[in-house]
DNA sequence: TAACATTGGTTAGTCACTAACGTAAGGGTG
DNA sequence: CACCCTTACGTTAGTGACTAACCAATGTTA
């Protein structure tokens, strides 16, 4: 459906161009100085090209695709596997495919959605939808979980990547991300005894 | 300060009918059908006076003087309790003075930020501010436990917590609160084994 | 009472975002 | 090839949240 064709392609790049320069605004200037006018000026299209290709102006940051790619892999764990150790290594398996090429970008745009309040809002409103995903995958494998239970765990292994991310992004990628998150995880553990 | 005076006690009063007649015509209209100058018609000011109240329209509705309670009663835990136990038993003394008089006030409330994308993103905004108020309450206890740890633990048990209101509000207040509330947290300790 | 501070109104903007047009070029039919 | 339908994009003219600058009125204080 939308893939080859002369028409899809030069979509794909202007969509493409678009989001290019307004991540290199957004770096350069800030995201609340630059204006989508600018981002299009930029891109050599009307403004109204901007919102056909994206809906908000926020939504030219998070195009995070990861989430089904998690939600999958979760659901791939073997069953007799507990709840948020399902999770946690699905995590591990998503970042060690995400992170070889895509390192420096994730760290990037994460601090530019953590730095910035409109974007960091639309992060926590995505997680809304994430651990709805979350939960499917995991009642999907373990059938004897209940709603309440798939949600819980759900949102508490989210919150727990989400603050692996928030410290990796403090030290400026210095840690292993990994690494953090395994750290994160076995504070989880840790704290209820 | 803020007390006594012939104008404070005027400003308070137009904060107050601003803020009534916004709630008012939320629940009647729906929040994005309500436009700030209606708002402000219906309690006879201008758009202006409303801004001066209020830095945005979504502030109107999560006025939370919540969390620094909950971060006092965190704090207050015996030492010798686990830090979600702390925090989970914190949620219930909070809970049992919140709950007596208000409510229906927190369920309309709680149902209207939920069910408004904006609302709902304002929310996890405060969340961000709010685990940082929790963590420093939880390290200020129990000074063994590093700041990972705080963050992840008071991250997860207000993933928790969020996880109950939507639960409670789905089932539009049948459930009790707080047996909700109880029933959450377990479910994350049996998530973990 | 005079000087001050603060609340609120007025006006004129900026910026994200939408609706209703129109146009030109892609792409599958006869 | 000619035909028509689809679609990407532009133009224009809005709406609504939010801000800044300036001004009027009214509590508050010396």
């Amino acid at each position: 459906m939308t893939g080859s064709g002369l028409r899809a392609r030069k979509k794909e790049h202007t969509r493409q161009l678009i989001q290019g320069h307004a991540l290199r605004l957004f770096l350069a200037k800030g995201y609340e100085a630059t204006t989508v006018e600018e981002i299009a000026a930029a891109a050599s299209v009307s403004h109204m090209t901007f919102f056909r290709h994206f809906p908000t102006k926020e939504s030219v940051v998070d195009t995070d695709d990861y989430d089904p790619m998690i939600a999958k892999l979760i659901a791939g764990r073997p069953p007799a596997e507990h709840p948020l150790t399902a999770i946690h290594q699905a995590l591990l398996e998503g970042l060690s495919t995400i992170l070889p090429q895509g390192r420096d970008i994730l760290l990037i745009r994460t601090r530019l959605i953590l730095t910035t309040p409109a974007l960091r809002a639309r992060l926590w409103e995505n997680q809304y939808a994430t651990v709805r995903l979350f939960t499917d995958a995991l009642t999907a494998r373990h059938t004897r979980l209940s709603d309440l239970e798939g949600r819980v765990l759900a949102a508490a292994a989210l919150a727990t990547v989400t603050t692996s991310l928030t410290t990796w992004v403090d030290c400026d990628g210095a840690e292993d991300l990994p690494e953090l998150v395994d750290r994160s995880f076995a504070a989880l553990r840790r704290g209820l005894v």
